[in-house]
DNA sequence: CGGTATCCTCTACGATACTG
DNA sequence: CAGTATCGTAGAGGATACCG
């Protein structure tokens, strides 16, 4: 993530290395940063929560975009499906530790997010 | 962000109210979370960054994106335009109050996202 | 209930070329 | 150097309807 610098005689600074493709903050903003993927895990934190549950509390998201999301961080590890029972068919999803690890630094963006009442254009 | 529960007589939760919407942690993510706009910020870190300085520093980034997400930066009060002079033409771009009051948020997710070797799709 | 399937639109993003 | 203009495409995401 370093980037070396270099100074010429006027005091302008040249970047002679970018930083390592992609950076991990373009990796991690993959995972957490996709529209509904970071409220989802942040509405999963205080436990299971079933599917149609999950959407409602998004109000805006359509189901096609939860589940797909939800794949995503099933696949990811972020989460676990869980089957509870078949009828009626009920599914429930739960972070996994690996999950509940970027519970931190969703709840630090929603606090700012909060505090500085951010206007979406 | 706190949605009401329901807890019916075979112990399913049903959720009542939805969050706010749209949720603190999906505007946040309009800001930070843009293609390319948490990195810009990040890099931002250590002072002032010349207009091709940082585009190198992005690597893979067109200067036009760049230069999109830059002026909306500008727009959110995140980064201040500064011209140094004419002749050579030279402009660089540094981080507001407001802007570094997002650097611990970004420096926690490179962490994370480090120390997990994220995999992408 | 918990999804799939289909369709359709819109815009984000890259490539390229040009300008003051 | 620091952009702007133009063009083209992929795919993200919404609406709707249907399925086991």
């Amino acid at each position: 993530m370093k980037a070396k610098v270099e100074v010429d005689s006027k005091g302008h600074k040249s970047v002679i290395n970018a930083c390592a493709e992609p950076c991990a903050i373009e990796k991690g903003m993959r995972i957490l940063g996709a529209k509904w993927k970071g409220s989802i895990i942040y509405h999963l934190k205080d436990g299971p929560v079933r599917f149609n549950d999950l959407s409602r509390m998004l109000g805006g998201a359509s189901k096609k975009m939860v589940d797909q999301r939800l794949k995503e961080l099933e696949s990811e590890n972020m989460v676990i499906r869980r089957v509870l029972n078949d009828k009626p068919l009920a599914v429930s999803y739960e972070l996994t530790e690996f999950g509940k690890s970027a519970l931190s630094i969703l709840d630090d963006l929603r606090k700012w997010s909060e505090n500085n009442d951010i206007q979406l254009k």
